[in-house]
DNA sequence: CGCCCTACTTGAACGCGTTCAAAGTTGTGC
DNA sequence: GCACAACTTTGAACGCGTTCAAGTAGGGCG
């Protein structure tokens, strides 16, 4: 784990905040990464918050200085895996401009970034799957992830040479990630050595997704088109 | 099968012990019924484990007794709700024919008999969410209520005047229970003012659902059709 | 320099879910 | 009756996440 922060601690002019005292977020950093370094080594619910301020050399109450909760330790976990997922997304979106490969590149590149968090995962997604929680992927704390990996998506469709219906193109983004928050659902619950099974049903899915987008501009099925995206329309409405 | 994990699970088969004391079963009944009021009256997160057994009347190690966590109360939760569901979808199932009103009657029916517990459902659901929980509607201890759901699909299927491709037939009840597990996700999510997104999400899925079975038989989507059954078989297999 | 203000830090304390050794209760065989 | 074993019940105690009143420190201003 790399300290990336020293280069933002020592510049003396900080915009937003005063820029009187960096030393907080310093101690911020390195509990976030003693925690997330437990959570590797021991797993999450083992980890306790009195082992990661005894091992930052902080005090517990310290820890809830930064952090609202345990769970709240975990956005930061969310957040270097997008970042992480991007990346390994670079040469699926680089390499081709067909639309299947595109996707299949960047949802494989997905379980790529999370495979070695499997078990781990598996046991913070509890926290995730609350509606109220933080954690929830579409709670609004965490939008930033979301938006981006939604803006994943949007790289997939507007990089590839398919031809999709103008509609369709709009709302593709964001059903794509519905589909891959679905996966990733599949991945949690995945036993299979090495996860095998999620990379069938990748394999499996992206044609089929692929033949039903290129479906979309037909006049014939306009209509069933059309309905759906009213459907879509219209749960999305209200709160 | 091999049922040796607490003294709490039903005993219902079991060789060794003599049938003469159903006295702890009283206890157990009572302390699951005032557990699942107390839940209703206040939320899942909110009802302590000392509430309940003073509310019942015991201490709180009896409570440990009878059920191995506080989750495992919910498991009472579900059986009774799965019960309460096939109940409500009686009219739907007794009145019409249609695979479609069929089917929209048990998912609204499904829908009216949690409505009561939306709040508390929605705590609840982040421990189904742990693939290892014995909670996940995907586990072991889970299967008897999954199967009597999966069975009531199955009557809406087998009820109904619809055409059916044989080879769907077969699958459809529980594609359709995965799909029931879906609405119930976001119905866990919808906060809207009595879940009437849910609602519309049914009255709109529903109609696709039923024109896309009754497509089934068209000879022109065989291939597509048995691509799709491919997939899943394919994506079932291991573990 | 010295004082203040505020960002930061502390650790005891709270209530929670859970555990467990001990005690109480009850049916059965002698 | 008695003793024994199995079943049931108890509540103090443990470790956890979390809170909070109290303290510390260091830059800015007089």
């Amino acid at each position: 784990m790399t300290n990336v922060t020293t280069a933002a601690t020592e510049s003396g002019d900080e915009p937003t905040p005063p820029a009187r005292r960096a030393r907080g977020e310093q101690t911020r950093q390195l509990i976030l990464e003693t925690a997330l370094r437990l959570f590797r080594e021991r797993g999450y619910a083992e980890t306790t918050m009195r082992a990661i301020a005894k091992e930052a050399g902080v005090a517990v109450g310290n820890a809830y200085y930064y952090f609202d909760s345990k769970e709240h330790l975990i956005q930061g976990f969310y957040d270097r895996n997008q970042a992480d997922h991007r990346a390994a997304s670079g040469p699926a979106l680089a390499g081709s401009a067909d639309f299947a490969d595109r996707l299949r590149g960047v949802l494989h590149a997905g379980i790529d970034v999370n495979a070695p968090y499997h078990s781990f995962a598996a046991t913070f997604f509890k926290s995730a799957a609350e509606p109220s929680s933080p954690l929830s992927p579409f709670s609004r704390e965490s939008s930033p992830a979301r938006d981006a990996s939604i803006g994943l998506f949007r790289d997939v469709v507007e990089g590839s040479s398919a031809k999709i219906d103008p509609e369709l193109r709009k709302e593709l983004p964001e059903l794509l990630w519905l589909g891959w928050m679905g996966v990733i659902l599949f991945w949690v619950y995945d036993k299979s050595p090495d996860q095998r099974r999620t990379r069938r049903l990748i394999d499996g899915a992206v044609p089929l997704i692929d033949r039903l987008v290129a479906l979309s501009r037909l006049r014939v099925l306009r209509p069933a088109l059309r309905q759906i995206l009213a459907l879509i329309e219209s749960v999305r409405r209200d709160d």
